[in-house]
RNA sequence: AAGCUGGUCGGAGAUGAUCGCUGGUGUGGUUCCGUUUCGGCGGGAUCGGCAUUAGAGGAAAGUCCGGACUCCUUAAGGCAAUGUGCCUCGUGAAAACGGGGGCGGCGGAGGGCGUAAGCCACCGUUGACGGAUAGUGUCGCAGAAAACAAACCGCCCUCCCGCGAAAGUGGGAAAGGUAAGGGUGAAAAGGCGAGGUAAGAGCUCACCGCCCCGAGGGUAACCGAGGGGGCAGGAUAAACCCCACGUGGUGCAAGACAGAACAGAGCAAAGUCCGGGCCGCCUGUCCGGUUCCCGAACGCGCAAGCGGGAAGGAAUAAGCUUGGGUAUUAGUCGCACCCUGAAACGCGCAAGCGGGACGGGGAGUUUCGGCUUCGGCCGGGGCUAGAAAAAUGAUCGUCCAUCUCGUUUCGGCGGGAUGAACAAAAUCCGGCUUACGGGACCAGCUUUCGC
RNA sequence: GCUCUUGUAGCUCAGGGGUAGAGCACUUCCUUGGUAAGGAAGAGGUCCCUGGUUCAAUUCCCGGCAAAGGCU
């Protein structure tokens, strides 16, 4: 799935609005940001924040394109009518992008924005991650 | 040979596939609006369609300097503040960099002269390298004394007492003399030898050092034959300061354009207040120029006065007359190598202006080849990033390089791992500084081995 | 983008060339039946790092690192 300009978020109001009236969900590398909005016209808007604690640029630069990248294969899979917030904590700096991503589908599926009918593809890819779950420890 | 340190060069190997990001160019479908000579044309939305093309660094970093460019009513004079600081040549727009030289410091070899102090020459290295004889300040502790020198011990003179035949010697007293010796300190007020003296002392003299003048040499920094002085003058200017030279402010969030909203003033002059031009303070002033008159602050001086010259006034010439302020949100430009420049097209009554294909010229960068006095030069080819919560990534394959394991007929063959460190453009250039894995070259030091 | 300031004991801050200080906190003792308060004593420092100037640097100067602001 494709996330040009206009499926981001990038005004300061829009991220306020989903840190204030939206619920979150943390992780060990993550911290995920949803507000339910049923009024925008793109199925799903995506915010990336990696802050200065991060890392100078070239990490924090990383991460992001990481998160894009994971957000780019998985996106499919998401129910419309979000606006997600993706927070890079300090620890995903020294994390792979297999246990990025590993966490990433962990959190959708505890705020419930999966949607059921992708689920059935979801199999073969769970498999991959599992492999990758050796490779990361 | 290995390791360490410093310097210079260079800076994520090549190629392909799939998915994806940002910008440019071309082009298509659907739909809406405007227009219509009903053929179309223009604009918007959308499928974020399709094709094609470009896409991080040597430091992009720190923001330490210098510019380009931008606006501020051309930004005056003085004070203050602040920056720079041996000379010369070259490159450069400037900062800066490079070559050469001078002077000083440190080290080496222990070369030449000399009894020695010391001087001269050589090699290496290093210096934020104007002034300490313009003035002021500071120099803790220790030490008697720390910058108009100073008397603790010691030495000497005088007096008294003891011993002694005397020379002398031991003890004491008070007024002095003395910088040779002691010890303290980072530093004790020229060194050394001789004379001299009660003891001493540049007190005198020789040599050396130092200071002053200086023929002459050198583009200059500077060197300096010779003469004079008897020693005055410690360190510190990365303490204040003095000297010379320099500095208007503002930074692309500069600034320009177009639009919407809001509140108000003026189209006479003068005054007061506030703010600004003009970082701070004072004087003075409010578009700019030329000539004449007048002449402020300030500087020097005991004063008289001298220097200083802003603004102002007069004369003359030219120009302008709908302008300014506040706040907010988003847009376009600035801004994506430059110049030249055909056509379509746009604006315009027109002249013309904008526009810019292909080509040409120039700049930068990269690569290849050649030449070189190693500074560079010549020739050929390729390329010219640009967002605004901020674009280069992910996965896989082949070759290549390095490391490693197995095998070997020592030619190789097969498997595995790695492709790194520092770090990412934000208006653009030139420097400086700092960070850095592996590599190449140069210099120094250490260790080991061999000759 | 530009610009200013700060870095000193566990914390909050002085100090501005000459062996490093205050308050709170900490440790031990006294006081109390016990605690607090009070009293006495004590411990605790890479003065952010690296060079330079100086006889001597926490202080002065160059360069780094980090943290807080300010302007638009």
């Amino acid at each position: 799935m494709r996330f040009p300009r206009d499926r981001r978020i990038t005004s300061r109001r829009l991220f306020q609005r989903v840190r204030e009236e939206g619920t979150s969900v943390a992780g060990h590398f993550l911290v995920l940001g949803v507000l339910r909005d049923d009024s925008i016209t793109d199925p799903v808007r995506v915010g990336y924040i990696t802050t200065r604690r991060l890392g100078n640029a070239v990490t924090r630069n990383r991460v992001r394109r990481r998160m894009r990248g994971i957000l780019q294969r998985t996106g499919e899979r998401l129910q419309p009518g979000y606006c997600l917030v993706l927070v890079a904590r300090n620890r995903a700096a020294d994390a792979s992008s297999e246990a990025l991503e590993k966490e990433w589908k962990w959190l959708a599926h505890r705020a419930g924005i999966f949607s059921k009918r992708s689920s059935k593809r979801e199999t073969p890819v769970d498999t991959k991650s599992s492999e990758g779950e050796t490779s990361v420890a």
